[in-house]
RNA sequence: GCCGGAGUGGCGGAACGGGUAGACGCAAGGGACUUAAAAUCCCUUGUCCGCAAGGGCGUGCGGGUUCGAGUCCCGCCUCCGGCACCA
């Protein structure tokens, strides 16, 4: 059925490539049978090996004969990967007594394709969960699909592809090729965000939190992205821009539905302070995006009406300084305190300024402007009469959207004062020096320091000042202290098709009303008009639309916006836990067994947005009494980014590599021969700098790519793509095999040895072996546990493998003799250990090397190695002699050599005499094990 | 501007509470095997002076503490990330 193009680099997934037909072979009614009869089955079935491979030897080896000449991962790893998911090895729930351990990688949008980004982070993930599982742990390790999003339905406008399909297909797609991965989830727990059964616990959720008070309709300005057409949350806005597809936002009254995530603000931030386990700089992060700030709130009244303008400050202060007040322009005082005078410029503004993108509104370096509103006010602490502007700077969703204004101790109001010729008044003095003059100033005085000109409180130092200014306001009834906060509440109504709809009805005589429980989910139309024109599609759809009023039976229209997507996947690690329920979100007992999630691991860019939504919706869970934790996750590790060299050319824009030439040191254009801007760049299509990991897997295999992954760069780093290093960890692998090759014929006997090693029978080789291999376990412990430095922990077994050189002089020795018996005890050791080690790295190899070794069950179902630490060191140590800090010599002594020992050994050196002699010793420093040094 | 983080060979990166700087890998050079190439294996590889033995200098820069500093302290420089007219 598959056509027959050659495998000359078609990228083409469905293309027939080998380990393809491997994977598409159904006869697995084989699956019971000893896995070795499986694989050559497979293999011969395949006419993969025997025919084409040239780098097998002829032949077909008779089943139970172990080991290829070559590591060969495309015969490997389909095979384990059949045999675990027939197994069922990587369920979780199996082993209730057991400590369980949630590992969770954030789950991805399936665009058409993984690309390493993504295997950087589920590698990550899978070795942590395959290691603890070795621990005896009972490893919870999900994974899904964050299914519905803008991007299907913008290839939906420009594919006429519907988004549904297409991103069923994705997910099939990226779903295959993570099982390519070798990634060890538990598979039964899989979600699709998109389908009604997880959507309608959006829903469910929804409706819980405007039962809550958490939930409310609000019809205020919005920030409305002229590219995807639809409002988006504060925290898409980067910028002023949208930061999906970068375009400009700007202002648009839109009704929408916000959830009150300000109602958590303050636990949000003081939760922070648990989150000993998680990056500083996430933490630090979400504290400024919190952006807590205590002041005060006060009340200016307007000269001859009841009206009155709030303002909130951190500086009151400097009360007695405010010269004049400034609104927002959207602020809703403004029409009704113009004056007609004003009212024309006023107007002009007022339109400007809602024309006006966020981006350059928000600009530091846009002007500051203004206009008089002709309006007057009255300050009842100073008791003038000051006069109330709008100007371009002062935000309507900050505080409340008004501020006075105190030039000389606040730089923007000193730069508008200028301007407009506005008094200044200069009421604090720095401490210990006079307050200057308002004419010589040249910028305003911001710190904190003395009251002066504020009648009452003139001699008060600033901290005081505003206890008791906001006192005094408070007990007038104008205000008094309040906190304010950066966040804001998070507006969800998005005016697009691919999403969850939202569960409530507008009716004609009942007004607002929510969707019943019992007819959840409300399913989202199969059809619907998406055009991208920046109405709701759904609002298109007049079955949809037209519904009847639950509660009196009339007509009702529903809502038609859907939701954004980031309320999908604020609570998708909870639904992994029960994702069939049809009555509840998920069981409160799986959720006690399980949560919180321990290890979660993903990118920086989610750490403000999603982790604080996340963060947010369990305190929302834990009201709801669905979780008792307050915060979703013990440790976050944030992965860095995977980067590779891109190459540009000035006219011919991103070029392949397969499109530049070497010229010396520098890199040409092979079009037009100009020089190229080279970078390194985090990978992607347009950028032509992206590996994709099919052709990873079809040039060195899933265990390779892993190895990679992991051993280029600690997880928080970015990595750079290397082909080089690529090729240098498949070296890695074929070098263990090759060294398993070479001691092949001695497995049967090794199998046999496993009781402890008797040291005193090793040769003084074998014993600085035997150390190190159990100082390598320890080492490999360690670095995977304490720091996850995987990078370190494959270098301490790529130690291990060039240190079992040692077993090559090895000489058949009979089972009689106890020192070759103690050698090859020792090898088996050895080698087990190192296949087992291997296991979370690359899990395909080490079944592979497990099974080949002869031992029973699986590698990935053992006790990972354990070391003794009285091994864990060798008897003979390097000592360094230093004279004056200065190396002068190493000489080898037995670690436990007394001090005398080794001062003597060390003075009496040839190397260190040259130095000291005829010299006074001062001082001798030691310390043990490691050095001394002899101060002259 | 404010808040984080980082600067180590030709490259990616090591160095547990201050104790041989450069583990491990890549690249490069030399050698072995081969009719040849590939693959594989062995050796060398921070830098400068020296035939060598050996020595000098080296972890962004300048100081300091210490017998000893990549690591600790003070002052800078550069790069990356986040926030940014927040009253």
């Amino acid at each position: 059925m598959h056509d027959l193009e050659g495998h000359d680099g078609s990228q083409n997934p469905e293309d027939a490539g080998d380990e393809q037909r491997l994977l598409s072979l159904e006869h697995l009614g084989l699956l019971s049978s000893p896995t070795s009869i499986l694989y050559h089955k497979l293999a011969s079935e395949a006419g993969l090996v025997w025919s084409c491979a040239p780098c097998y030897k002829a032949g077909t080896p008779s089943p139970g004969e172990a080991m290829l000449e070559k590591y060969h991962p495309k015969l490997i790893e389909p095979k384990w990967q059949k045999v675990w998911e027939a197994e069922g090895l990587h369920r979780a729930g199996a082993h209730p007594e057991r400590p369980k351990l949630y590992v969770l990688e954030m789950f991805p949008y399936p665009s058409g394709n993984m690309h390493m980004g993504h295997a950087r982070v589920y590698v990550i993930g899978d070795l942590l969960a395959r290691y603890w599982r070795m621990h005896g742990r009972d490893v919870f390790h999900p994974m899904g699909f964050d299914a519905f999003g803008l991007p299907a339905e913008n290839a939906a406008i420009r594919e006429k592809i519907h988004p549904r399909q297409r991103t069923l297909k994705n997910i099939e797609t990226f779903r295959g090729q993570l099982k390519r991965l070798g990634l060890s989830y538990d598979w039964e727990r899989e979600i699709i965000t998109c389908e009604p059964e997880y959507y309608r616990f959006n829903q469910w959720l929804f409706l819980k939190m405007y039962e809550k008070g958490l939930v409310y309709r609000r019809r205020s300005l919005a920030n409305w992205c002229t590219g995807c057409l639809t409002i988006l949350a504060n925290e898409q806005v980067v910028e002023g821009r949208c930061e999906r597809c970068q375009s400009p936002v700007v202002p648009r009254e839109i009704p929408d539905w916000a959830l009150r995530i300000t109602r958590y603000a303050d636990e949000l931030l003081k939760g922070l302070d648990t989150l000993t386990a998680w990056p500083e700089r996430v933490v630090t992060m979400q504290r400024n995006w919190i952006g807590r700030s205590e002041g005060c709130e006060l009340t200016f009244p307007l000269c001859g009406g009841g009206e009155a303008i709030r303002v909130f400050t951190t500086r009151a202060d400097t009360v007695f300084g405010a010269t004049y007040m400034v609104l927002a322009p959207e602020h809703p005082l403004v029409a009704r305190i113009t004056t007609p005078a004003q009212r024309g410029a006023v107007q002009e503004f007022v339109q400007r300024m809602a024309r006006t993108e966020r981006a350059v509104r928000t600009d530091e370096k846009a002007t500051k402007e203004g206009v008089f509103t002709g309006a007057m006010a009255h300050n009842p602490f100073s008791g003038e009469d000051i006069p109330v502007w709008i100007a371009n700077f002062v935000l309507a969703e900050y505080g409340t959207g008004a501020v006075m204004s105190v030039p000389a101790h606040d730089q923007r109001d000193f730069e508008f004062a200028k301007k407009y010729r506005l008094p200044i008044r200069v009421v604090i003095a720095p401490v210990g020096r006079p307050a200057g003059s308002a004419t010589e100033l040249t910028q305003a005085f911001v710190e904190d320091g003395v009251l002066h000109n504020s009648g009452p409180h003139d001699g008060k130092g600033s901290a005081q000042a505003r206890r008791d200014i906001a006192a005094e306001a408070r007990s007038r009834g104008q205000g008094g202290p309040t906190v304010n906060y950066h966040l804001r509440d998070w507006g969800i109504s998005r005016q697009r098709y691919w999403g969850t709809p939202i569960p409530m009805l507008e009716c004609e005589r009942c007004g607002t009303v929510p969707v019943p429980y019992e007819q959840l989910p409300v399913r989202l139309p199969p059809e619907a008009p998406i055009t991208g024109t920046g109405e709701s599609p759904l609002s298109k759809v007049a079955e949809f639309v037209h519904t009847t009023c639950p509660s009196c039976g009339g007509p009702a229209r529903r809502d038609t916006d859907t939701m954004d997507t980031f309320f999908d996947s604020s609570w998708y690690f909870a639904r992994y836990l029960d994702p069939r329920n049809e009555r509840l979100p998920f069981d409160r007992a799986a959720a006690d067994r399980y949560l919180p999630v321990d290890i979660y691991i993903g990118g920086p860019e989610h750490a403000v947005m999603h982790l604080l939504y996340f963060r947010f919706f369990t305190r929302v869970m834990r009201d709801l009494g669905l979780v008792g934790i307050e915060e979703p996750v013990a440790r976050l590790v944030t992965q860095g980014m995977v980067v590779r060299s891109s190459y540009r050319c000035p006219s011919h824009g991103y070029r392949a590599e397969s499109g530049v030439v070497q010229d010396g040191e520098k890199v040409r254009c092979s079009e037009c021969r100009a020089a190229l801007e080279v970078r390194l760049e985090k990978m992607s299509k347009s950028k032509h700098n992206g590996v994709s990991p099919e052709a990873m897997f079809e040039q060195y295999g899933a265990d390779t790519a892993r190895l990679f992954c992991l051993f280029a760069a600690p997880p928080e780093k970015d990595i750079e793509w290397s082909d080089a290093g690529v090729a240098g960890c498949f070296g890695f692998l074929r070098r263990v095999w090759a060294l398993l090759l070479r001691h092949q014929e001695r497995f049967d006997v090794l199998r046999t040895l496993d009781g402890p090693v008797d040291e005193a029978r090793l040769s003084p080789e074998l014993k600085a072996f035997h150390r190190l291999l159990h100082h390598t376990i320890e080492r490999v412990r360690r670095d995977i546990e304490r720091e996850f430095q995987f990078n370190t922990a494959i270098a301490a077994l790529m130690e291990l493998c060039n240190a079992c050189k040692v077993f090559d002089a090895l000489t058949a020795g009979g089972p009689d003799d106890a020192a070759a018996r103690e050698a090859l005890r020792l090898l088996g050791f050895a080698l087990r250990s190192l296949a087992l080690m291997l296991a979370p790295f690359a899990p395909h190899f080490a079944e592979e090397a497990w099974e080949a070794l002869g031992m029973p069950g699986r590698a990935c179902q053992q006790p990972f190695p354990s070391f003794d630490p009285k091994l864990t060191v060798q008897d003979v140590v390097t000592l360094v002699v230093q004279v004056n800090g200065k190396v002068r010599a190493n000489l080898e002594v037995p670690r436990a050599a007394p001090r005398e020992e080794i001062e003597r050994i060390a003075l009496s050196d040839e190397r260190v005499r040259k130095w000291t002699e005829g010299k006074a010793i001062r001082r001798l420093v030691v310390v043990p094990g490691r050095l001394i040094n002899i101060v002259l």
